[in-house]
DNA sequence: GTCAATTCACATGAAAGAGACCACGGTCTAGTG
DNA sequence: CTAGACCGTGGTCTCTTTCATGTGAATTGACGA
């Protein structure tokens, strides 16, 4: 036994395909970002004023996940606090929050706590009128001479919970701070989250905007090419790895973070299966493994109430796949389609809570709770109208019966139901 | 046959409540000089 | 006299409920050809 242990280990040791794991992590910020240096030297040329201790416009990134909107922002922070001079008359703080982060959430309350947080006050996380954080946050700003950016980062997971009016007091802040000086560079992932926004806010936040278009398919392998040559040991990738690679990431909207994970996973992947090279095979087992942990983990997080209700969701597709029917409602005439509806899945959730003894919740809920569901992408939603029939969600599993399978496992442990 | 009104079964919104957590300030208690 | 324990008030946060209003098209029923 011990010996079996000491050969698992000795593998793992002596094998390590890896030469620096770090460099695939998401937290790994390298030095040089390929393909955004126009974006970066765009950035800069904004930014740069507050070197000589002037504002400078409102800032707003947007593009999708992994367009390296972030590491760039962080780049040229950096690059800005080393070039900042000490004997200046004024400092100069450049703090990067990212607001979607779970524990500082998604409240003003939150995050002004967190900024003052990051600007060395401290501030207790409930408890206080936000009336007092937020004077408790001017106070902090403006008892000396500074320059503040701030940098927000996924601003539109917010603003779905906080008034607009936030940002609008932000970017307005400039006029109640005496010594301070104050500009904002929000980050989104939303392209048409400026649209949403008051027309107000928009203009004071966008002064200048920046797009970041998702990479494509070559320049995520340029980028797998010069990282992979950090991460990993000479000779592991077997040909063809890293492109394969590229093109799933490219197929996601060109999200440079995961191919990164991809290939992480998959290195992982060839480590346990002994295999001193990552193969093309590898690459497809990861991508299916970091969708299965990601919807599981997902799940398991969930509260009960939602796992009751994806229970029955899984139920009735399961039973749908078998062709035992539902309501009347759901009876498909030719047969063929065979969806699930709201009512269908409130009831058999109604069934569930009274065999589990567990409270029922409103149908008003329940309908959000499904909402939720759609949109952390473990079902699809449609809502359709069937006339006299009613209005109501069509709602369609969206993992695989495998994933089901395992979901099934998870939800088992606090359910008894199957 | 045509057209507008009706109707279904929810969707979607707004507001407010319950319960957990917490800070703050005042009051009480016990230990100290 | 003072530090610390203990309470009451008022605040936030999350999850829910309650009440209200909205909605797309099948169905209905009146109407006219």
């Amino acid at each position: 036994m011990g010996t079996d242990l000491d050969n698992i280990f000795d593998s793992i040791i002596k094998n390590s395909i890896f030469k620096k794991k770090e460099v695939l992590q998401t937290s790994h910020n390298p030095e040089n970002i390929p393909h955004r240096e126009k974006q970066i030297k765009q950035i800069a040329s904004i930014l740069a004023p507050v070197l000589r201790g002037e504002r400078t416009s409102n800032l707003f990134l947007y593009g999708k996940t992994g367009t390296g909107k972030t590491l760039s922002i962080k780049y040229v922070k950096d690059e800005l606090l080393k070039r900042v001079s000490k004997d200046a008359d004024f400092s100069l703080k450049i703090e990067y929050l990212n607001c979607k982060l779970k524990k500082v959430s998604d409240t003003e309350y939150r995050i002004l706590a967190e900024l003052i947080k990051k600007l060395g006050g401290s501030v207790p996380d409930t408890g206080l009128p936000t009336q007092a954080v937020y004077s408790k946050f001017i106070d902090l700003i403006d008892n000396e001479k500074q320059l503040i950016v701030l940098i927000l980062d996924e601003i539109d997971q917010t603003m779905k919970k906080i008034s607009s009016d936030f940002l609008y007091n932000l970017t307005r802040l400039n006029s109640e701070l005496s010594k301070t000086q104050i500009c904002v560079v929000g980050i989104s992932n939303n392209l048409t989250f400026l649209d949403e926004l008051d027309p107000r806010v928009r203009s004071s936040l966008s002064e200048e905007e920046l797009v970041f278009p998702p990479y494509n398919a070559l320049q995520l392998q340029d980028i797998l090419k010069k990282r992979s040559k950090d991460a990993f040991k000479e000779g592991v990738l077997e040909e063809g790895v890293l492109s394969k690679c590229a093109a799933f990431a490219a197929r996601e909207h060109g999200d440079a973070r995961r191919a990164l994970d991809l290939l992480r996973v998959a290195g992982e992947l060839a480590e346990r299966d002994n295999s001193n090279k990552i193969l093309v095979k590898h690459i497809d087992t990861a991508n299916n493994k970091i969708e299965k942990d990601k919807i599981l983990d997902v799940i398991s997080s969930e509260p009960k109430q939602f796992q009751f209700v994806l229970a029955s969701i899984i139920q009735l597709s399961e039973e749908r796949a078998k062709g035992i029917r539902g309501t009347q409602r759901s009876l498909g005439k030719d047969g063929k389609e065979d969806p699930i509806f709201t009512g269908d899945v409130y009831n058999l959730y109604q069934d569930i809570c009274t065999k589990n003894k567990i409270d029922i919740l409103t149908q008003r809920r329940v309908s959000d709770i499904i909402q939720e569901f759609d949109m952390l992408g473990i079902i699809n939603v449609r809502v359709i109208s069937k006339g006299r029939g009613g209005r109501m969600r069509e709602i369609k599993l969206a993992i695989t019966k495998e994933i089901a399978e395992k979901s099934k496992e998870i939800i088992k442990d606090s359910i008894d139901y199957w």
